[in-house]
DNA sequence: AATACGAGCAACCGCTTTTAG
DNA sequence: TCTAAAAGCGGTTGCTCGTAT
């Protein structure tokens, strides 16, 4: 299997077959363009064939997407889109498109590009860093907030909390999506698995207090807007615990369980 | 005017994941 | 269930163009 994937690759990569690299001519974009419009997109490696391109179909393909799609928006990024994509960066990472996927009209390659040319660099002259805790010393070494040893529940005192009690900027990581930056979950969209239809949270209740408020904002595909007004310090074991006293189902604490601390 | 340098971006490469038979 | 092919993804490359020297 690998031998034939390598030998794939190879198809696509080599010149020996007479396979044209570097930029495209507007008479190939034509021949791209017409071709899609005439059978639609997919079926990339035999496009080249119908479109009369000496290009391989995974070059024809990024074109199309990156480059020759009606939908894509070109021009200058509006502050709206900027911020977006710095909120979600700071969330999701480098997952170019899934960010893609939250701005219309835009690719993931555009953003992928903008980030490392100019927002990266704003971000950091900004010190638009993860904010930490600022009582760092009352959280455990691990990230976690200490627990009350009796109720296994996360001690209030343990968190930084506002002027309401409730909790500061906790940091956090959806892990079964393998992202490796921490995130600030304030306002930020969150990550939710493609498996999960519905999101059924409204709150999630502990003895009377309320510990978290989420509010469904969008139905996309993967990603639902939460919006974490004040969110109480928890990991993964603690949400289990609300969840179920709150009589949530499945679903429901396998989203929380996918969230994991990280400091 | 010539050259060097850096920014921006389209395109490529190779790896992973998904799909189809 | 297994395998090969196709599609998707993110990192990297290299070309073009504007600016500084």
């Amino acid at each position: 299997m690998e031998r034939e994937r390598g030998a794939a690759r190879k198809r696509c990569s080599s010149n020996d077959d007479g396979l044209k690299k570097g930029a495209w001519t507007a008479h190939e974009d034509k021949l791209l363009i017409s071709c899609i419009n005439a059978s639609g997109e997919g079926r990339w490696t035999s496009v080249p064939k119908r479109a009369g391109l000496k290009r391989c179909g995974k070059s024809c393909r990024l074109r199309w997407l990156n480059y020759l799609r009606p939908d894509i928006k070109r021009g200058n990024f509006s502050e709206e889109e900027e911020d977006l994509i710095i909120r979600l960066h700071k969330l999701l990472g480098n997952r170019w498109s899934l960010i893609a996927g939250r701005l219309p009209g835009r690719t993931d390659n555009e953003i992928k590009n903008y980030w490392n040319t100019a927002l990266a660099k704003k971000v950091h002259n900004q010190k638009f860093a993860i904010q930490r805790p600022d009582d760092i010393n009352a959280w455990t070494a691990t990230g976690k907030p200490q627990r009350d040893s009796n109720t296994e529940l996360p001690l209030s005192s343990s968190c930084p909390q506002n002027k309401t009690g409730t909790a500061l900027n906790p940091l956090i990581r959806p892990k079964a999506l393998r992202y490796t930056k921490a995130c600030n979950l304030s306002s930020l969209p969150v990550l939710k698995p493609s498996s999960v239809d519905e999101l059924h949270l409204q709150s999630m209740q502990n003895n009377g207090d309320v510990i978290a408020q989420c509010k469904e904002s969008s139905a996309d595909y993967d990603l639902n807007l939460l919006l974490f007004d004040d969110m109480y310090a928890f990991d993964g074991s603690d949400l289990e615990e609300w969840m179920h006293l709150d009589g949530a189902d499945d679903d429901d604490v396998r989203i929380l369980l996918d969230v994991d601390w990280e400091q």
